[in-house]
DNA sequence: CATGAATGAGAATTCATTCAT
DNA sequence: AATGAATGAATTCTCATTCAT
């Protein structure tokens, strides 16, 4: 009964795809394993020729949200002044969350969980990222764009941490407000510019 | 037995507390009725005399937490330019965070969680806050202190994300940034000003 | 706190007819005793008072049921032919379901369960009742009316058993066949005459 | 696991006839689920893979009941005069009965017991045999051996309550009287004529 | 490999009963 | 006497996991 390990990984792959859907829309305790399965095409049994269980399969989850998102928003070349740069990281971003929302959501959501236990994994996944950020940031430091008294490194957890916020806020609203359409630049304004008014703020 | 209303009113309260605490550790569905009892000291019986299910003692943790919060810094005056009542709003709330860690964190994560069912309850603790937000940063803008191009809506809902962000990242790092201490000028100064640099931005 | 024995004895019967009721539309383990207590105006507490557990209250439920039944045909006198005599007691046993028909719904419950424990009880209600009918089936059998190949024990029984299948019957339907008026006359004419036609039968 | 269909028949007869054994002895409330699987040779857990809940494996335990006794009678061949194939047909209904002793006392209690709600499976029971109830009594009635001044539906009604309830007496007294054997000859007895003596009657 | 039957620990909830007030 | 708070045994049901087929 061998397969062709293509096949494994086809197989692999529809079972992470159908187990991220159900953590993302039930969570963790509420996610049911046979219907993971079923969902997915195959029977409870199944499930276990491929992960150890249930924490596994969620931590391979968490593992393919980030390599998927990391991969995707990577290959994009991103370049100008730090505004036009951190915008265009945010439409990547964007775009990965068209592409892989349920996978997103679970990134969100234990990103954003004070208990969650995916600190690492979820580093995998902001790790790169904020890399990105942070080069921007020291590029726009270089240039005088960006301010100089707030290190680097925190400033570039602010900025992904706003965008994620944006996220929640358009879930939880239904789509209403912010729309994915307008978050990149909402994202940009609000880090950037602050809510000051310019004039008065020098 | 037979006990008078306060005597009740006491026992209801210590269970409320165990509970908190059981459910910002462990989350609803990891958290044991029996040990939030036991916590309590009580036996499991005797929490149905005081709540008909888990669920309704999870509504009624969230709604205490609303309660007790809004409760806390609705007592403080706050006055001054929009820079100074936000940092003095932030200084209210992070002082009830010390007092409330519990009620906190389960409010932080029903906010900051896509899946909650929650929401109106939310609404209860944010509205108050979101509030004064508004009311200052109103007044602010007459004085010519705040950006006039967003609605004074999305503002306060960017500042409550802001600081929630903040108390999240509180807790992910075990307390070391951002430490208590600087949140409330962190999330001002952030919310205000942004990263960029003033003199380029003008 | 001392009441009256008066006083003692009416608590008790308002308890007896609400279990009575509870009883009668619940059965046994479905009956809760609170409710109990509270549809009879007392606390859950006031119950063991008077009853030293639930097993026992069931049983004073149905001595009261045997005890009243029993006391209300017992009064009337009958006469006349075994056909008639026993119409008087079918109705005199109607009216009496007319008026308790709880404690009537549960004694039939019993009579007629395969598991009962309460057979004994039971018989203090049929009893009576049982000697009425044979002592009418007797003097019935002197006067040639009754046939003499059966023992008067067990036509008795049968004769109980016929009333008592038509309470059944009457309760299933909802009231609408057999009606309590046409009871009486039913069950003296299938106890007595038989769905046979006369005619042939000789 | 993976066991073929008939094994899986095989199991849920296994349960359900432990199933019918515990109903039949404690009732609905009293029978406990744990000790049906577990003397049915199974564990707790299993029982939940055949039926959803208790109410369902009650359901179809009478279902069950209702099935059984139906085709076991229905392939008997019913002749003759009223009175001898009513005593064939009770004759069947006893064989039935000792075969299937559990589930028979089941669907009696059912049928006896005002508070069942299970009255519509109950008339799946009766109904195919009171229809054969009704066409030997309405053959009977062309033949002029049944009276004619009650409605055939009521008196086989009369008849089925009558054997019924002879079961019941046979197992309160423990099998003393009547004893199966006699049950047939009685309840023909009973029915056609009645307790009265011939002689008399016309 | 895929299956799904079997398992049993675990959890929420109910409720008769006790007893301090 | 009346109350109702506290108790904890008991019960139903869920579900991740194992394993024979």
């Amino acid at each position: 009964m061998k397969i062709s390990i293509e096949q494994r990984e086809a197989v692999k792959k529809r079972l992470l795809e159908e187990a991220a859907r159900h953590f993302a829309r039930f969570g963790f305790d509420a996610t049911n394993i046979n219907e993971v399965a079923t969902g997915a095409g195959y029977a409870k049994g199944t499930i276990y020729n491929y992960f150890r269980s249930k924490e596994e399969l969620f931590g391979e989850v968490i593992s393919e949200a980030a390599r998927r998102t990391v991969e995707r928003y990577q290959s994009r070349q991103i370049s100008g002044s730090a505004r036009t740069a951190l915008k265009e990281l945010a439409e990547a971003d964007v775009s990965v969350l068209r592409e892989e929302e349920s996978f997103m959501k679970i990134l969100v959501s234990e990103a954003l969980n004070p208990r969650s236990e995916n600190y690492d994994v979820i580093l995998t996944h902001l790790g790169p990222f904020i890399e990105k950020v942070s080069k921007i940031l020291e590029e726009g430091l270089e240039k005088g764009e960006i301010r100089t008294d707030k290190p680097v490194a925190q400033l570039s957890i602010a900025f992904l941490g706003m965008l994620t916020l944006l996220y929640v806020q358009h879930w939880k609203t239904g789509g209403i407000w912010p729309t994915l359409e307008e978050i990149p630049d909402l994202v940009v304004t609000l880090f950037i510019d602050g809510a000051g008014n310019e004039e008065v703020k020098s």
